[in-house]
DNA sequence: TAATTTGCCTAAAAGCTTTAGGCAAATGGA
DNA sequence: TCCATTTGCCTAAAGCTTTTAGGCAAATTA
């Protein structure tokens, strides 16, 4: 018969697709064998087992994200460079569901530590050197931002902020002005 | 044969303490029988299905959640009152993980209008009374403070502030600080 | 071309979900 | 108290996902 031509890439290529069209947790190592015609056990050889496909879209994510925030940074600074960031995340949650909720999968902390999360971290104190905060400031808005976004997208994401006025998208423009102003007029301990 | 006694409430509890045990999603109509030492389909008197007896577990955690916050908040008012609010969400999630997961569970918008949910946002909307905010920043604010709240502990919940300095308990304490002097300065548009 | 590696296959066990139908325990009326 | 009805848990069975083991044929290499 002929082959299939499985790698561990495509694979993974083909879990994020499928979770962006049918949601992450209905990602199934079954569900990915039908979409190659391919028996299900032929995807042992290339994947350890269903935890690991998921893992694998979790970096992928990871990085996918985290090259559009670096380039979504480039050349930006202060308010400019925070909205832009923030859209990125925001973005990627609307174009790619099931990919954003992969991101958000909790990984083993040698696995988190050798993901792109770091390149993120990095990313948000680079905005941050638009404004003048001093550690362990610093430290606190990287988490602060970090906390809002997610927030954000996540409850957008989980339909929270429809079906009611004002629209999502203001109440978005007007977090990010209040960050924004909050970073710059950051409260004394 | 005795019976074991089982009902819908009697399984939701146990199905929201094996959540806490094991992981939300690790909860299994199997698991739950086991629990009660009865065979898996006696369940299906009492619950519809699996994603049911999910439901239900992820109604009781906002009922839980939202007691507790009316609770904090009586007698409170400004940052008192903010600081114990989102004491209660850290806490709740922190004692309760897999309730606190299941109440992000996304809910069909009849259900979702039905529970607690409601609750949440009008004792939100109550904490920003001691604040001068009027529509449709207040709303604007609503949304801000939910989405800090879920963000900082998921974020917290996944371990993503472990590991490094300084502690979350202060990164906490100083984003408390930042929403309140936020809230009192809110930019204008 | 022969030897080796690689890729996908069949087979099978084990666990979760859900439906259908049955017997026994609880309940309540006569 | 006894009988009829309701209720609760059971057995059986089908369908799906996960994962391991072992096999044959295609691709690669010598």
């Amino acid at each position: 018969m002929a082959r299939a031509g499985l790698t561990t890439e495509r694979l993974t290529q083909a879990g994020a697709e499928l979770a962006d069209e049918v949601g992450f947790d209905q990602v199934t190592v079954s569900a990915l064998a039908r979409r190659f015609d391919v028996k299900v056990a032929s995807l042992y050889s290339h994947l350890r087992n269903s935890q690991d496909l998921k893992t694998r879209i979790a970096l992928l994510a990871l990085e996918e994200l985290a090259d559009r925030a670096a380039d979504a940074l480039a050349g930006r600074a202060g308010k400019d460079a925070l909205t832009a960031f923030a859209n990125v995340y925001r973005d990627y949650a609307r174009e790619h569901p099931g990919r954003y909720t992969a991101a958000r999968l909790r990984l083993d902390p040698e696995a988190a530590a050798a993901s792109a999360g770091v390149r993120h971290a990095q990313m948000t104190r680079a905005i941050l050197r638009g404004y003048d905060l001093a550690e362990p400031d610093q430290t606190h808005a990287v988490r602060l931002l970090g906390s809002v976004f997610h927030g954000y997208v996540s409850l957008e994401m989980a339909g929270g902020f429809s079906h009611s006025a004002p629209d999502s998208e203001q109440s978005w423009s007007r977090t990010l002005d209040a960050l924004d102003a909050l970073l710059r007029n950051w409260p004394a301990p």
